[in-house]
DNA sequence: TCGAGGTAGATGATGCATCATCTAGGCCGC
DNA sequence: GCGGCCTAGATGATGCATCATCTACCTCGA
C-alpha cells in the first residue's frame, strides 16, 4: 500500500504509445467499416465468426467464448443486427434454454463486401511496417498477458 | 479490388491475439478502476493530464491534442465530470471563444486515491511478465503503426 | 420426483462514443 | 471596419458497453 513503485520512463512510455496506437487505430478501422460498409468492428467480428462457422449458424454461448465479449454485451448486439436484418434468432432443440443465431443471407452479402476493403486496410495499416520478428514478438506480449489475465481472474484486480 | 492479400496464418494469429488482449486488459483495468476509486480509465487519463499541468489547470485543446481524443468526446466527458466535481471549467481570459479546466480538490483527492492501485494493476497484469526487449518492440511497433495513423491520414481508410 | 443450484440467454437503466450541427469569437485581406 | 474563413468548444441524437437483475430450462442427488 505505501509504497508503490510508479512506472519507469521506459514502461512509461511504452504503456502510453501502446493505449494510444490501440485507440486511433481501432477509430480508423472502424470509420473505414462503417463508411464503406455500413458495419461496425463488432458487426465485422460476429459476422466472421458465424462464416467460419460449418452451417453458419452458432449458439450465443461459442460467440461469446470465441469473441470473449461479455454476455450481455453480445446479446445487445444481437438483438441490433437482428434488427438489421444482418443474422436470425432460431430456437434450439437440443437445449431448450438456448438460442441459435444464424447467418442470413443479408449478413453474408455484407461481410462478403465489407471484407476486402477492411483486410487491406488493416494491412496498410498496421501489418506493413512491421517486420515478422516484431509480429512474433507481438504475438509473444499479446499471449503472455492474456495468460495472466486469465490466472490471475480471482485477484484483485 | 480484385485479389485482396489476405491475411496468413501468422498475421492472422498475431491481430487476434492483439486485440483480444487488448479488450480484455482495458476492460479489466476498468473494472479495478471503478471498484475501487468509482473513477473510468477515462476519467483517469484527464485526471492524470490536469494534474500534470503547471496549475492543474488545461485548455481543452490541450487535452484533446494530449490524449488525442475526439473533440466531442473529450467534451461531453468533461460535462460529466465536472456533474460530478472532478473538474471545473472556467472563463479563458487571452481566447473569448476558449474555456480552461481545472482540476478541483475532489479530483485531486480521486486520482491521488487512485493511482496505486492502478499502476499496481497494470504491472501485475501487463508488465510484470514482460522483458525489457519485449517492450521496446512493443514501443516500436507501437510507434510505426502511429506514424502510419498520421501520414494516411487522407487516404481511404 | 422434486428441489437446489447451475447454465443459457434476455432486458432495463445508465453512462459512454460518435456524428452532425451549431454558436461565438478570432484573424486577415480588402 | 466588415465579410469570409478558421478555430474553440458545446450540444442533441443515436448506437454501444456494462451492470444488475430476471426467466426459463437443465442436472443431479436424496
Amino acid at each position: 500500500m505505501s509504497g508503490t513503485r510508479w512506472l519507469d520512463d521506459q514502461e512509461q512510455r511504452a504503456w502510453r504509445a501502446f493505449i494510444r496506437m490501440h485507440g486511433r487505430l481501432t477509430a480508423r478501422l472502424n470509420r473505414q467499416l462503417q463508411a464503406d460498409s455500413g458495419l461496425s468492428l463488432a458487426d465485422y467480428e460476429v459476422l466472421v465468426q458465424l462464416t467460419d462457422a460449418p452451417d453458419g449458424r452458432l449458439r450465443p454461448f461459442e460467440l461469446q467464448r470465441d469473441l470473449q465479449w461479455e454476455q450481455s454485451r453480445l446479446s445487445h448486439h444481437l438483438t441490433r443486427m437482428q434488427r438489421r436484418g444482418l443474422v436470425a434468432r432460431e430456437e434450439c432443440d437440443e437445449d431448450g434454454r438456448g438460442a441459435l443465431i444464424a447467418l442470413t443471407d443479408e449478413g453474408r452479402r455484407a461481410i462478403v463486401a465489407a471484407a476486402p476493403g477492411h483486410v487491406e486496410t488493416v494491412r496498410r495499416l498496421f501489418f506493413e511496417g512491421l517486420t515478422r520478428d516484431q509480429l512474433a514478438t507481438l504475438r509473444q506480449v499479446s499471449d503472455e498477458v492474456l495468460a495472466r489475465l486469465d490466472t490471475g481472474a480471482d485477484l484483485g484486480g
